[in-house]
DNA sequence: CCAGACGTTGTT
DNA sequence: GTCTGG
DNA sequence: CCAGACGTTGTT
DNA sequence: GTCTGG
C-alpha cells in the first residue's frame, strides 16, 4: 500500500525533470505531505497526442460508472492504489493500464513499521536522486450533473523489496518506482501487456533511502501536516535502545 | 441469464 | 458501463 | 462461466 | 453435445 506522498519541489522544478508542460504550474506548491484519503490535487506526467505533459489531476481514482460525486467519493476511497498482479484483471483498471498510464512525481513517500504494539512512521527515498517516479494509471470522470469533467488517478503497487518489507512489516507492498531509464516507455500508449508487465519489478533495496520521523503525519489531531517538518529525521529513544542489544 | 460487484488494506 | 459468480 | 441436466406423465 | 440455472 502506499497513502501516504510527498513532492517538495516548485511546478518549475517538476516541469524541467521531466522535460514537459505544466500550464496548471500557478495552481501548484510542493507537497510535504499529503494522505491519499483526501484526494489531493497532484502533478501528474502523461502523454496526450505523443506530447509529453503535466497536469494537476486527484488522487483516488473515480470509475467511470460512478454516477455522481457522492458516490464517486465512496468508490475512490478504495481506488487510491492497484495491485499490479491483477490490474489487467480488475475492471475498473484494465482497460486504464493498456491506454492512460501516468508518472506520479514523488520526493518520497511515508510507511509505517510495526513494532510491538506500536506504529513508528518513516520517510522513503531514492539515493542520489531528488524526484522519482511511481507508476500510475489515470482516468477522466464526467460529472453528469455539472457535466464537468475529473481527471483521477491511482497508484500502482507492488511486493516490497527486501528493504522496504522490513519497513512496512504488516502488508510487504511498495509503490511501484519506475527506473528513470524507463519513463518514456512507461507513457508510450502503443505498449503490449507483456512489455509493461516487464517494468513491474520492485525497485531494488540498494537504492532506497530511509529514516523514522516524528508523528506528525500519524496524528488526526494535527490540523495540517503539509509542513516540512513532517520528514525531518526524528529518531525514537526505543529504537535508540534497540542498537545495544 | 442476471444480480451484484467493481478495490485496497490507514494512523482510527 | 462491464465483468463475474452462481 | 460452468455444473448439471438432458423427460414424460400408464393401468401396474 | 448443448442448454439451463444460478
Amino acid at each position: 500500500m502506499c497513502y501516504h506522498n510527498s513532492l517538495k519541489k516548485e511546478a518549475k522544478e517538476i516541469s524541467e525533470y521531466y522535460e514537459a508542460s505544466f500550464e496548471e504550474r500557478d495552481l501548484f506548491t510542493p507537497i510535504f505531505h499529503a494522505a491519499g484519503f483526501s484526494f489531493p490535487h497532484w502533478p501528474i506526467v502523461c502523454t496526450e497526442a505523443s506530447i509529453r505533459k503535466i497536469e494537476l489531476s486527484e488522487w483516488g481514482l473515480i470509475p467511470s460508472w460512478a454516477a455522481n460525486l457522492m458516490e464517486a467519493n465512496r468508490l475512490r476511497s478504495t481506488l487510491l492504489n492497484a495491485r499490479s498482479e491483477t490490474i489487467f484483471e480488475k475492471i475498473s483498471f484494465k482497460n486504464n493500464i493498456m491506454q492512460q498510464r501516468c508518472l506520479i512525481p514523488s520526493t518520497g513517500y511515508f510507511e509505517w513499521q510495526q513494532v510491538q504494539k506500536k506504529k513508528y512512521p518513516y520517510f522513503i527515498s531514492l539515493r542520489n536522486v531528488e524526484i522519482f517516479s511511481i507508476a500510475g494509471i489515470i482516468n477522466t470522470w464526467m460529472d453528469t450533473e455539472t457535466k464537468k469533467t475529473k481527471s483521477s488517478f491511482a497508484l500502482i503497487t507492488t511486493s516490497a523489496n527486501s528493504c522496504l518489507e522490513k519497513i512496512h512489516n504488516t502488508k510487504k507492498r511498495m509503490p511501484l518506482i519506475v527506473h528513470k531509464s524507463d519513463e518514456g516507455k512507461w507513457l508510450d500508449n502503443n505498449l503490449t501487456e507483456t512489455e509493461i508487465k516487464r517494468m513491474m519489478t520492485p525497485y531494488p533495496s540498494e537504492e532506497i533511502l530511509f529514516h523514522t520521523v516524528s508523528n506528525l503525519i500519524s496524528n488526526f489531531a494535527t490540523k495540517n501536516s503539509n509542513r516540512a517538518e513532517v520528514s525531518t529525521p526524528y529518531v525514537y529513544p526505543e529504537f535508540q535502545q534497540q542498537r545495544f542489544f
